[in-house]
DNA sequence: ACCTGAACACCGTTCAAGT
DNA sequence: ACCTGAACACCGTTCAAGT
């Protein structure tokens, strides 16, 4: 029913849907390739993440993945879709603008309960049913809301950029090779606050702030610009 | 003057700034490196800027850079920062709304001036002297419109973080192994039509919109909608 | 001071061959 | 149908050694 004879196949071979209970014999499923990979992904991250690893973590030799999946593109493009299927969706009793904040908060919650997740998302095409689902979840929202055709189609471009650039940025972190990532943000703001001040006099008064530790409230606030201008444009839009 | 005795160490070993003009026997210096870096990123993007290609395009071995550069996270810092060099400033004679809007399209045009920049940009701290530039800019031009300090930090950030990931999802283009470029947006165009419309209804109907030919509205959208709510914030603030 | 040779420990991917 | 051995063409980085 409802299309499952469309043709996946062009950007994304085969939906990993039909699972039949992964049997206790180690017959590998693409399935389980990619359920492997998300537990890999969030014990060693992006960069960890390689076909060998993974192949080793399911007994079997690089060249054996091959099989179930074209290359390394296509698996972590079953593992963006992996991800987005932990998202839920809107609420119909409420109005459009509390669910994009629902639905923000959501997307935001799953790509960082997963290691890396932003950076899945942004390496890899909108093309998993389960990510075109959340997809067509903010354009029911939105076209409901009144927003016309064009505006939505923005707009819901505009808010999956700004959440997941968010959250790219939020889980990268910049840690790499640095201090524990408890201490970071304290030793990012000590050197801002050491730079030049008659250069930078602005990034060293607002060190403190550029560094909170509070990345949710930073995190609303754009969401609340991001908003509030949508909803100008919807009031503009319902004049004109 | 201004500070030049600061330790960059920490984060970005000694500014690339002091280049006595290239002389014409091969001795190899940073800001030679940095300057190669950039014509492969151009010539073979991201994934193309390999240590040993840039080592051969400077006439010596992988190891040589070794000792002018201290690893290749260095080479893309110094990189991002080259790049953020050819972004322009604000204009003092505009409203600090004209001014976001300049520099937003300022900054977008630079990061589309050189292939992946956005990604560099996303896959580097900023912590070069050109980068922190523009974010001291960028903070001066909120600082006077008049936002509290905590808002001009997190309207910066937010502002910095729609732009990259603008550019982002726009120069990743998704053509990776697929159609030539140029016929990429029609063919995806033509995937999502061909979606299940019983399932993903309105991506269907707007796919159109979706795949709209014209990135520079789109980012004028967003862009808009961003500074609209900028703008009901600091109404706000200036009430409260 | 500046560069190299040679190695180490990896990558993604292919393909003939096995069962 | 499913997996492997072996190879190909690469990576980033280190380090003793050369000049």
């Amino acid at each position: 029913m409802n299309g499952a004879e469309h043709d996946w196949g062009a950007w994304f071979a085969g939906p990993a849907l039909r699972e039949e209970a992964a049997p206790v014999r180690a017959l590998l499923t693409r399935a389980e390739v990619v359920r492997q990979a998300l537990l890999l992904l969030d014990e060693a991250g992006f960069d960890g993440l390689t076909m060998r690893r993974l192949a080793g973590r399911l007994g079997v030799k690089a060249a054996s993945l091959y099989y179930h999946v074209r290359n390394k593109d296509e698996v972590l493009a079953l593992l963006a879709d992996a991800i987005c299927s932990e998202i839920g969706g809107p609420d119909p009793d409420r109005s459009w603008r509390e669910n994009l904040e629902l639905m923000a908060a959501e997307y935001r919650r799953v790509l960082l309960s997963h290691r890396d997740a932003a950076r899945v998302l942004a390496a890899t095409p909108p093309v998993g049913p389960d990510r075109l689902r959340t997809i067509e979840q903010a354009l029911e929202v939105l076209c409901s809301a009144g927003f016309p055709d064009e505006a939505a189609a923005d707009a819901a471009f505009i808010f999956n950029s700004y959440v997941v650039g968010f959250a790219l940025d939020e889980s990268l972190g910049w840690s790499e090779g640095g201090p524990p990532a408890g201490d970071f943000r304290e030793q990012a703001k000590q050197w801002y606050k050491s730079l030049p001040a008659a250069r930078f006099p602005r990034l060293v008064a607002l060190a403190d702030h550029l560094f909170d530790p509070t990345p949710d409230r930073r995190f609303e606030f754009g969401l609340t610009a991001l908003l509030d201008g949508l909803e100008a444009q919807l009031s503009r839009a319902g004049r004109g």
